[in-house]
RNA sequence: GGUGAUGUAGCUCAGUCGGUUAGAGCAUCGGAUUCAUAAUCCGGGGGUCGGUGGUUCAAGUCCACUCAUCACCA
C-alpha cells in the first residue's frame, strides 16, 4: 500500500551559517525521506528558513541591510550548502511568505474564536535609547547570587542559577549600552493552562509512538500528573519594532503587536509545504486537514522539542487541523567528544568542509552509522570517521565491486553469465537478498547504525567469499573460465544489492554505482531480483576517494579562528552604541541547535601576527588558494610611464604569450635594471582598466603594511624557473 | 537546585524477558594473500560493564546512594 507521508526538518534560523551540528538533522530526514521514496511511497520532505525575530531585525541593521536582503541572502547561502550535502528538499522556502502570514493568521483567528486567546498586560525592560523592548537574552548584568559581571538576563554561565530579568543586579541593555527601564505593555496570550489543552496534551504525548520514549518521560514531567497544573499561558506577541508579521486587530485598526517567531515558525512547515502543493497541483487538506490519513513528521533536536511537542500540537488541534503523526528528536552533535569550539576548529560550517573538497557523503555515511533513532548525542571523532569511512566504503563496499570488476572487463567483455546463476547466488552468499527486509525495518525505525552495520557484515561476507573461490588463482587455470564468470557475475549482484541499500545514505555514490551497473535507478523492490542473464556492466571507474588524514587536518586549520587582529578590534571598540550580540545561547536559535563555545583568549597555534606584516588574513582553504593563478614571468620590457609617479610599465612574458601590467614599484626599481629578470604575477586578475591603459595582471613584491619600515622587494624565483610555469 | 537521559575494550558502538566463558567494527600484534587505487582473509592479545551498597540460585541488565557528562526548566 502506498503511503501518503509530509516530512519536516527544523527550521534553520536565517542569522547563521550551515554548521556540521545542523547537518545531523537533515542528513537523517533526507535518508529517511530517500529510504520512504525508494519504497514507492508518496512522500515529501519540505523546510523554510527561519526568518523571524529580534535577533534578525538587528543583524540586518547592523549590516547596512534591510532585513529582507538579509534573509534573502541567507536563504541562497543555506539552500546552496544543503544542496551541497544532497540534502534534497522538494521545497526549500522562507516563513516570510504570503502563505505562512495566511496561515499564521488563520490559526491566530481560530484559537481566538476558540476562546484561547487572551490579552494581558505585562511589565518588562525597555531600552529607552533604542526604543524597543529587551528579550530576556538582549538584557546583561550582575548574577543576583553570585554577582559576576556580563550575565545576560536569565540565567548565570558562572554559577548556573536561572532567575528572571529583573532580578539582574545593574542592568543594562546588550543593545545600546543604556539602563532600561520597567515598562509595560498588553500582550497576547495562548491559553495553555486551559483544560481542554492539557487535557488535550495529556492524552496525545502519551499515545504509542508518538514520541521516543525519552522524549515521553520529559513531556510527563513537563505536564505534571493529571490534575496537576503546570503548564502556563504562552506569551505569543512581541511589540514594534519587531520584524515578523502584524497581529491583525479585529477590525482594520493596526495593533502594533506582532506574533512571536516561535508562532510562525512551525506554521512555516504548512506555509512551505502551501506553497509546494500550488505548485505540484497537490491537495493541502489531504495532508493537512482534520481528518488527514497522511502521515506527518517532524525531525527535530531535543532542544525544540517543547514547542513540537506542546504548543504546536495544542494549537493545530484547537485551530482544526491534524496533529503531527510523530515527532523525532535527536541529539546534539560532539567532535572528539567536546561542544564544537571555533578556538579548536571543531566548528566547522557546511561551507568550509565542501571548501576543503571532503566528501559529503563520507560525512553522510558516519553520521547514518551513529544514528539510531534515540535522543542521545553523537560525537564525530575524527581519527575514527577517517577509519570508519575508509574501511567501510572503500575497502568494505567499493572493493567487493573493483575485485570483480577487472575479470568482467578484461576476460568476459563485460557481460555478466549467459545462465540464471539465481539458485548459486542464494547458496553461495546466502542472506544477502534476504536481508532487504531486515535492513529496510531497521531504516524504517530510524535505527541507521543498525542497518549499516548489517550491510558492512554482508560486505565482509561477500570478501570472505573472494577470498574463498579466489578468482585470480581461477583466472590461471585452464577450463576454470566458465566458473570463473560465475563467481565475478555472482559478486556484481552482491555488490548491486548492497548498492540498494546504501542508497538512502549515499545517493550519489549509487548514482554512480548504477551507472557502472548499466542499470536504472534503483528502487528497494529491485532486490527482489538479481541482473538478467548476459547482462552488460559498463568499465569499472573507481568509485570514491580514501580520506586522507591530512585533509581532517587543514579542515580543523581552515576553521579554526584565530584571534581577532588588533586593529580592528579597536576599531569596534571605538564603535558607539557597541555592536548587538547575537547571542549564542539565547532561545531563539531555532533550529541553530547549538553553538560555538567561545573563542578562548589564547594566541591561535595557526599564529596571529607576522613580524612586521600586520595581521594575518583569515584563514583561507586551498580552494581558494588555487582560484589565483600565479606564474613565473620574464620582464620582457620595462618603461616609466608619462605623468604617472608611481607606476612602472611592465611588459611580461608568459612563456606563450605576452601581458601588459602597470606596477606601483616605481619608488624602489629603476626600469633598466628589471628588464630580463624573472618574477612571479598573478595571471588570472580580471584586467583593470587604468588612466594610462589596460593592466592584465599583478606582480608580487613584498612590503611593510603599516608603512613604518621602508623598502618593496620584487619576488624572483630560484633560477631554473621558465616563464609561464605555475607558482603552488 | 529540580527533572530527563547517558556512562560497556585504546576508539566508535551492540547487548532483547535477569540466565553458559560480556560481543562487533576500527585500532594494535602475528600469519596468509596479491584479483582489488595497500584493499582482503585467518588468528591472537585487550574488559572489575563509572563507583559503592543491596535484591536474587543468578545482575552489564532490577533497586538505593554516589561520581562524571549532556540536555531541559516555558
Amino acid at each position: 500500500m502506498t503511503r501518503k507521508i509530509l516530512l519536516t526538518a527544523a527550521l534553520p534560523y536565517a542569522n547563521g551559517a550551515i554548521h556540521l551540528g545542523h547537518l545531523v538533522e537533515y542528513i537523517q530526514t533526507d535518508i529517511w525521506t530517500r529510504f520512504q521514496k525508494m519504497r514507492g511511497h508518496e512522500c515529501w520532505f519540505v523546510c523554510a528558513d527561519d526568518t523571524h525575530g529580534t535577533p534578525i531585525m538587528l543583524r540586518a541593521e547592523k549590516e547596512g541591510v534591510t532585513p529582507e536582503q538579509l534573509i534573502e541572502r541567507v536563504h541562497a547561502e543555506h539552500a546552496r550548502d544543503f544542496a551541497g550535502f544532497h540534502v534534497a528538499f522538494d521545497n526549500y522556502y522562507t516563513t516570510h511568505s504570503d502563505e505562512t502570514r495566511h496561515y499564521s493568521e488563520d490559526i491566530f483567528a481560530k484559537l481566538k474564536a476558540a476562546g484561547l486567546i487572551e490579552i494581558r498586560s505585562i511589565e518588562q525592560y525597555y531600552d529607552p535609547v533604542k526604543l524597543m523592548f529587551l528579550p530576556d537574552r538582549f538584557i546583561k548584568g550582575e548574577c543576583p547570587k553570585c554577582g559576576t559581571r556580563d550575565q545576560y538576563g536569565d540565567a548565570c554561565e558562572s554559577c548556573g542559577a536561572a532567575y528572571a530579568p529583573t532580578d539582574l543586579k545593574n542592568p543594562y541593555s546588550a543593545v545600546s549600552g543604556a539602563q532600561p527601564v520597567l515598562k509595560s505593555s498588553d500582550h497576547y496570550f495562548f491559553k495553555l493552562s486551559d483544560p481542554r489543552c492539557q487535557d488535550f496534551l495529556r492524552q496525545w504525548t502519551q499515545q504509542e509512538e508518538r514520541l521516543q520514549p525519552e522524549a515521553a518521560n520529559k513531556l510527563q514531567e513537563w505536564l505534571g500528573s493529571p490534575g496537576e497544573n503546570k503548564l502556563t499561558d504562552w506569551d505569543i506577541s512581541r511589540d514594534a519594532p519587531y520584524f515578523g508579521f502584524e497581529i491583525p486587530g479585529d477590525n482594520v485598526e493596526s495593533t502594533g503587536k506582532y506574533f512571536y517567531v516561535w508562532l510562525d515558525a512551525p506554521i512555516g512547515y504548512m506555509g512551505s509545504f502551501k506553497n509546494f502543493c500550488d505548485r505540484k497541483g497537490l491537495d493541502f487538506d489531504e495532508f493537512w486537514g482534520k481528518d488527514s490519513t497522511a502521515e506527518l513528521y517532524h525531525f527535530i533536536g531535543k532542544d525544540i522539542l517543547y514547542f513540537h511537542a506542546l504548543f504546536w500540537p495544542a494549537e493545530l488541534a484547537h485551530a482544526g487541523y491534524r496533529t503531527p503523526t510523530k515527532v523525532f528528536a535527536h541529539g546534539f552533535l560532539t567532535v572528539d567528544g567536546a561542544k564544537m569550539s571555533k578556538s579548536r576548529g571543531t566548528f566547522i560550517t557546511a561551507e568550509s568542509y565542501l571548501a576543503q573538497g571532503l566528501n559529503p557523503e563520507w560525512l553522510r555515511y558516519y553520521f547514518a552509522a551513529k544514528l539510531n533513532g534515540s535522543m542521545e548525542d553523537i560525537d564525530l571523532n575524527l581519527e575514527d570517521f577517517t577509519q570508519r569511512v575508509n574501511s567501510d566504503l572503500i575497502g568494505k563496499y567499493i572493493n567487493s565491486a573493483s575485485r570483480a570488476a577487472g575479470f568482467v572487463a578484461k576476460r568476459f567483455g563485460g557481460q555478466l553469465l549467459h545462465a540464471h546463476s539465481n539458485e548459486r547466488f542464494h547458496a553461495d552468499l546466502p542472506g544477502i537478498a534476504e536481508a532487504a527486509e531486515e535492513i529496510a525495518g531497521y531504516y524504517e525505525g530510524r535505527d541507521t547504525a543498525r542497518a549499516l552495520r548489517r550491510v558492512m557484515a554482508l560486505a565482509d561476507q561477500i570478501n570472505q567469499y573472494v577470498d574463498r573461490n579466489q578468482p585470480w588463482v581461477l583466472a590461471k587455470q585452464e577450463g576454470q573460465e566458465a566458473r570463473l564468470h560465475e563467481v565475478c557475475t555472482l559478486l556484481i549482484n552482491a555488490f548491486r544489492l548492497l548498492t540498494i541499500y546504501l542508497k538512502p545514505v549515499l545517493p550519489k555514490l549509487a548514482q554512480r554505482a548504477e551507472e557502472f551497473l548499466n542499470v536504472a535507478p534503483l528502487h528497494w523492490r529491485d532486490a527482489e531480483y538479481l541482473l538478467p542473464p548476459a547482462h552488460l556492466i559498463n568499465g569499472y571507474e573507481h568509485l570514491m576517494q580514501r580520506i586522507d588524514p591530512k585533509q581532517i587536518d587543514a579542515l580543523i586549520a581552515a576553521n579554526r579562528e584565530s584571534l581577532e587582529p588588533a586593529a580592528t578590534q579597536a576599531a569596534a571598540q571605538s564603535a558607539v552604541p557597541p555592536a548587538p550580540t547575537i547571542d549564542p545561547h539565547s532561545p531563539q536559535r531555532h533550529a541553530q541547535h547549538q553553538q560555538a563555545t567561545a573563542p578562548s583568549p589564547q594566541p591561535s597555534p595557526a599564529g596571529g601576527e607576522g613580524a612586521n606584516g600586520g595581521a594575518f588574513a583569515p584563514m583561507i582553504g586551498m580552494d581558494d588558494f588555487s582560484k589565483v593563478d600565479l606564474r613565473v614571468a620574464r620582464i620582457a620590457d620595462a618603461q616609466h610611464v608619462e605623468g604617472a609617479d608611481k607606476l612602472i610599465r611592465l611588459t611580461l612574458d608568459l612563456g606563450g604569450e605576452t601581458r601588459n601590467v602597470f606596477a606601483g614599484i616605481k619608488s624602489a626599481y629603476d626600469p633598466a635594471q628589471l628588464v630580463g629578470r624573472l618574477t612571479v604575477m598573478v595571471a588570472n586578475l580580471a584586467p583593470r582598466k587604468m588612466k594610462f591603459g589596460l593592466s592584465e595582471g599583478m606582480v608580487l613584491a613584498a612590503s611593510d603594511t603599516d608603512g613604518k619600515s621602508p623598502g618593496l622587494f620584487l619576488l624572483s624565483p630560484d633560477s631554473g624557473a621558465q616563464p609561464g610555469m605555475r607558482v603552488k
